[in-house]
DNA sequence: TTGAAAGCGCTAACAG
DNA sequence: CTGTTAGCGCTTTCAA
């Protein structure tokens, strides 16, 4: 770490005491305590500082004495740099950055990347607590937080975690929203493109084993809720095509959507579990010529603004909220023994992606 | 801080160094340095650990011991949650994030707010060196920074620090290149929108005056290189209106777009400092059914994605490299002396919001 | 290999 | 209002 001709710490609170002939109590109280010694006394001993170029206590030492970091450190999924791409995680940064910048605590993002599959990067992190953004439930990072005697709050997932605390939406209540609004529409055969499912790398149809063990409860519940909804009309959801992709990127839904409506040409909606994803379905099918949603219903998941623009059916929920709150239960001061849980509401939002599907009367007419 | 039912630290390297009647260096070196002591006895510490709930060495003890605190600051322009809203922060950031990834360092977003002025959020920041991210020349921030003896790269602005490294690009002849397409296109009538160019909020136009005292060089070189391009063609700076707002947001833009043609309906091509804020002259033109660009030319900076969705004129920078190499320019272990100072290069991209005016016969005639 | 000694720089009682 | 006394928890020569 160069790059600066700055020169190495050259006084410290004890050299400047001694300097100015005082204790280091006094000096230390020049900082913290103003109002514990008297106004010239306190002029005295921060002109000597300027003079000496001392520049005030040292962070590192403050918090070992005082034990607190004055910072909550955020543990992301993927790589640190990620984030930066994704519009939800932007939008619950902002979220938490706000609870952070009102308590005053900073902000330490931990550097996870997918190379260093190194640990010890949670364990040199000199924070107070932290908040874990939806990480796999076996994520090593996460495991290594919770090894940290420090509170922790969970956003989204993994859920369920004993004595850590944890702000998300009911995933599952509101796909099953957006569920009956297709069903209501008519559709019939649907197909779903999700988000990544386990550790390893999957991109295709996914089978029913691996349905099974899903390491994400977002997604799992996503899965769940519009499974329900589709029962409720008397779809099996074996029947229901499930398309997985690792990454998430618009490109990603683009090409699952291709494949999806290759193996189902029936398809008259496309049900993805994000609005990544739709995005890149609608991109398949603008370039494909398809017209949506005359011919084919696309659906996402989040409300993004980009979504919003492109006026996409979606469910919405308050990304910035999530982490408002994130930060707000880790940093309340409150002496709340219990493990909160805090869920906030959804809101489906039907753009004009969705319609009723070219078939429906099939459908209709047996009422 | 409460949140979760952990309990506090109940074990310390000592503690358990005592426990097994071993040495504090053994626990010690049984996490820092394994080859250094028999592999059963290290198995022995690491039980020993589990057992009583031993998190390893507390990192700030250990920050202070090694005198490293495994973390970078970052120092950034308005609030900390603003960052994250703004397409060239984020690509910054995501930059800056890579870096870090890299070298397994955290990133400590440093909590400004616009409220609490205080300055003390620096000098609690324990961290190895700080990156500061476009501010003011006298921003009080950035003057604490300096105080701190560590190395500090300054990104895009101030300029000309003396004893810190510099990443960014050179704003005005970007510029220039910008000017000398408008007016080779045959613009006379420009007028601009600018970011803020002082502390002090100012919306509207900005007096010869207030031009002057610029505390953002990169306002200031950016202007600097249109009027020179528009000089080239005899055209006075002094005619030329310049709407300056405090906000920089799409809705800001489309309401400076709306004065500055209000009060200059002559105008055929407006400038703007940053791509945001041309979005919303674009979307004031769009509003009122000014066509685009046939009867007015609108330009921007920076080359946001948005911007190139929209086919915009602008100026391309490479965000994302700024971040890397302002992390690299810290990290960088390499012994030089001297600041340094690192200027990339940006493209001029013409979409399709610039065009010939329809005046420029006027113009053209008298070749 | 392991251990003993010496602080890193600071704050927080508690006395004076 | 000021100083004295004890560490916070850890790493690191240096010796054994």
């Amino acid at each position: 770490m160069s790059g600066s001709s700055k020169v190495r710490r050259p006084a410290t609170l004890a050299s400047l005491a001694a300097e100015l002939g005082v204790s280091r109590t006094t000096v230390s109280n020049a900082y913290n305590r103003p109002d514990q010694l008297s106004a010239p006394l306190r002029e005295r001993v921060l002109e000597a500082a300027r003079r000496l170029g001392y520049p005030g206590p040292d962070p590192v030492a403050r918090s070992l004495r005082t034990r607190r970091a004055g910072a909550v450190g955020l543990l992301l999924t993927e790589a640190l740099s990620y984030a930066f791409r994704d519009p939800v995680a932007t939008g619950f940064l902002e979220g938490l950055a706000l609870a952070c910048e009102q308590a005053g605590q900073g902000l330490l993002l931990v550097p996870v990347s997918p190379e260093h599959a190194d640990v010890s990067v949670v364990h040199r992190a000199g924070v107070d607590g932290f908040v874990v953004y939806s990480v796999r439930e076996d994520d090593p990072h996460f495991l290594a937080v919770l090894q940290r005697p420090v509170p922790t709050v969970v956003c989204d997932q993994p859920t369920g975690v004993e004595g850590v605390d944890r702000v998300g939406v009911d995933d599952q209540n509101a796909m099953l929203g957006l569920a009956r609004h297709l069903t209501g529409l008519g559709h019939r055969r649907i197909g779903v493109i999700c988000m990544r499912l386990a550790a390893q790398r999957h991109d295709g149809p996914v089978s029913a084993a691996r349905q099974a063990a899903i390491g994400y409860p977002v997604q799992r519940n996503r899965l769940a809720g519009l499974r329900d909804g589709l029962a409720e009309v008397g779809i099996d959801w074996s029947d229901v095509p499930v398309w997985e992709r690792f990454d998430h990127s618009v490109e990603a839904g683009q090409a699952a959507a291709e494949e999806l409506l290759a193996a189902r040409p029936e398809t008259t909606a496309v049900v993805c579990t994000s609005d990544v994803l739709a995005l890149g379905a609608l991109r398949h099918a603008t370039q494909q010529g398809i017209v949506v949603p005359d011919e084919l219903t696309i659906t996402g998941f989040d409300g993004v603004p980009e979504a919003e623009r492109a006026g996409l059916t979606t469910v919405w929920q308050p990304v910035l909220e999530k982490g408002k709150v994130a930060g707000e239960l880790l940093l309340d001061r409150g002496d709340r023994i219990r493990p909160r849980r805090v869920t906030l509401p959804t809101e489906l939002r039907i753009g004009h992606t969705s319609c009723t599907p070219r078939d429906a009367e099939r459908w209709f007419s047996g009422l």
